[in-house]
DNA sequence: TGTTAAACGAGACGGTACGTCCTGTCTTCTA
DNA sequence: TAGAAGACAGGACGTACCGTCTCGTTTAACA
């Protein structure tokens, strides 16, 4: 049995690149926006040829798409206990990402490109909801566990009340008070009527 | 008692070219998309010179905004006699918008350039939201009166997790039930606590 | 017998407005040239209505022209009693002019402007060489009648290749000898076969 | 011995293009002038992009110039035996350029940017009238050895003095002759006093 | 140990659109 | 009715990037 796998002939990508690309990406997002990135400007900055992105991606959306993906980090959800405790570090971690340049940058693009596009909204979808949509229904079938909530919510249903109103914050900016703030004023809204 | 309003000297501002720009843009928004459209291509159309357009306004963005605007049609709200009446009805506008196509154009242009620009977003939220959250509150107030909801509720923060919501459904389609019944489950969880 | 010159009907063009259109266009022709000079720029030096100097004249040359003829000064030929001595007098005068900062800059002008613009060169033909080639033809004449050079001789040829002489000596500067010591060496040899 | 040239990294600029901007350029300067031919309908003419002028040219006049030069002819002198038949040759050349409504461009596009510009001036006059001025003085010469002319003539004055002439013949037209009669009723003007 | 073939950096290519500037015409109000 | 002010359609300017291409130069696996 040999093996399937045969490295192709020529040279290989550099790794060395594909980093410097990413890394450069990322920079230029958070510094300047998605808009007024140049995909020029990446090349210098990662101090790569033209060719060298263009090789690798065919259009912005998906050097930009695959740079994000870059840096997903893993979801972990500690059980704090209580129902409340646990939210707040959601929270935190939301606001984490929401709040900086390239957080904001981050949604932004990906608001404007699911929006437009279904195909990307469909994966982005799979890819980044899912898991945070599992992760926030453990923990509120934990509040019920603990009788905390009623047991007929839909956790779906509240995530997807909570993350249209993430988005929404982010995008309107519609109150002076924290996004933290916000944000909980309105889970506490949707939770109200399923108290205990 | 004389007049106090003095035109200014030179020759006025033709209201021609302006209703021309405005209805070029539109076109060729519902035509190729915000990204795609190019100012040169929205002078030719009105048959204006770029400077004519450039004297107005000083972006893609801000010319955008204005020829939303200006299709903004007088939103008026019947009262049913009930909060789901009304709600009913509200929800129903906002459906007959999201699902044609052009609705649907439309939003997807006013998320896409909101999320990736605050001015756009700003004068979008003031000039299309205010009025609307304004009516939403009107609803809310009269079911109070009819001692259909608690006094204590806050008609703003209602209505900013709804079209959050309905931004998040228009952008993700997480269900397969309609748009409207989405909707008005989201609605009813988000008052079932503050149900008399 | 009424006069013949009626004042036209309506309010009469505004001298003030003329000087200055004429005195902004001498400015900034010294200042950055005929090429680079904006009609615009002149009616905002002049604090005019760019429909005032339009009214006046239909092109920059026209503009120019009348500028440049509004600064011509009176010629006068002493009589000496002998040719060079008359001749002395005039090269000294159009070296005063070709050799001050400001004249280059307008004998640069007028080159330039009636190289590439025949009816400019013809206007400055008419009004600005015809009295000098007079002028000179003066001296030759009274040169003729003491016998210092022959009857046959032709004045214009011989102003027309002292004209192109100082214009090629300006122009290329072919000589270390000084402007007025090479143009007379020119005179003499055009006239070395006609001196009696 | 290894060779010390070396090739630039990046594509090298493409010869083709350059010869097609080159034509171009003259073509436009013969059909509608320096002046009114703009920079983007020679790139349209060239069937190349304006960076590919821009890149090689940073105005208009460096262009032209180098269009100039570029079509800059070998001066070839046949010895006719006599100084007459010698000139009349030089003459038709001369003329020849001139007459042609390229050589007029031409020839008023040098002499305005000469004027304007003595490094342009400069160059010109090395370049261009440099090898004219030794073909010429050399056709004086072989006129002195056939005893024509005094030996003590000066070939380069009279050059000159004939340059000038021509560029004066060719700005202010002064004579309804036509231009070779002009020039050869100067030149035989300033021989007058040098024939044998 | 060469050969080979793709990836590399560099940068030119033909284009598109930008936003600015100026042209010559027009339209309005004021004197 | 002239003047000033300034908007108008048009069009060239020079710049910035686009995505493609063509160089000469690595770099690794194959032969």
């Amino acid at each position: 049995m040999s093996k399937p796998i045969k490295s192709p002939p020529g040279r290989p990508r550099s790794e060395k690149s594909h980093q410097a690309i990413l890394q450069a990406t990322l920079e230029l997002l958070a510094e300047m926006g998605y808009q007024s990135m140049s995909i020029e400007a990446i090349a210098a900055r990662a101090k790569v040829g033209k060719t060298t992105i263009y090789r690798r991606y065919s259009s912005k959306e998906e050097l930009v798409a695959d740079a994000i993906e870059s840096l997903r980090e893993e979801i972990l959800i500690l059980d704090t206990g209580s129902l409340w405790g646990d939210i707040d570090i959601l929270i935190e971690n939301a606001a984490k990402m929401v709040l900086s340049p390239l957080g904001r940058q981050t949604v932004a693009l990906i608001i404007s490109t699911a929006s437009s596009s279904p195909t990307f909204a469909q994966v982005y979808s799979k890819k980044y909801l899912q898991p945070r949509r599992q992760a926030f229904g453990a923990v509120l079938e934990r509040a019920k566990a603990r009788n905390e909530i009623h047991t007929d919510i839909e956790p779906d249903l509240v995530f997807d009340l909570m993350s249209g109103a993430m988005l929404y914050a982010m995008v309107f900016q519609p109150t002076d008070e924290t996004f933290e703030a916000y944000i909980r004023r309105a889970l506490e809204l949707c939770l109200k009527g399923n108290t205990v």
